[in-house]
DNA sequence: CTAAAGTCAGTAGCTTAGTACAGAGTTGTC
DNA sequence: GACAACTCTGTACTAAGCTACTGACTTTAG
């Protein structure tokens, strides 16, 4: 399994250095291993994990959420109650973001649409104000 | 027309008087017209920019942003290119969202899944490291 | 008419999620 | 073996978006 000095991490993930250290610090991610001078290693499983915090960030989940989706993630088999119960109200969250988003997208969509090309004059605009 | 008092309004909308205030403060909503005592009356062209900043906001748009997206929203038909090439970029980015969006919704689907009613034992969750 | 509830402007403080050093040790290259 | 590039800890600082508070005025219900 390879390993990866932080540096490799930006590169790979796109986060900083700092953001790195950061991340261990509030135990968004396990301590990550040291070798005997103290560098950090990283493995494939902390680029898997960062790659969910990333996706998850995308999806508006606090850090603080984002810890909590992560413990699940890695220990389903012992998995709390409350914690599927989280995740599940997380879901109906997606869900309904999603629902927000298609909305939104549809306004901006409807809004390019009606002054497509049109310099002077772009009408019905007022059918956004619902 | 009706007119709102800022109170209402949090009712409306469920954001909290400082919150109006500050909106207003920043210029993200238009003076607000008061009545001779100076207290805010808010209209309904008020209350429809505000629930729009909401879907917006849920949206990961910055305030800034939103305040740029008002504009067009309120004088498509003075709109210049640039704004309407900012709302072609929003669009796009809106798109990239709700593709990462549905992404994640299916894995939160799949954790909920895997565990449903196992106590004990939940396999596969590895899958979910793409 | 008075008490309670609502509103005002202004200022200070908070939370989240980083970002920026500084000063010291480590590693890789010529 | 020296020099640049990288990494370390620790502390301080930042930006966005509110939130809390103060002390004074206004409105409303009884």
């Amino acid at each position: 399994m390879a390993l990866y000095r932080i540096g490799d991490v930006t590169k790979l993930t796109g986060l900083t250095a700092d953001t790195l250290r950061y991340y261990e610090k509030i135990k968004l991610l396990p301590k990550v291993s040291r070798n005997a001078s103290g560098i950090r290693e990283y493995d494939d499983k902390d680029i898997s994990r960062l790659k969910f915090i990333q996706r998850a960030q995308k999806m508006n989940f606090s850090l603080a959420e984002i810890a909590e989706l992560l413990q699940m993630r890695e220990n389903p088999q012992k998995v709390r109650n409350e914690v599927r119960q989280l995740t599940a109200n997380k879901l109906v969250e997606v869900d309904e973001h999603l629902q927000t988003l298609t909305t939104l997208r549809n306004e901006l969509q409807l809004l390019l649409n009606l002054c497509q090309g049109a310099e002077e004059g772009c009408p019905i605009i007022d059918g956004l104000d619902e």
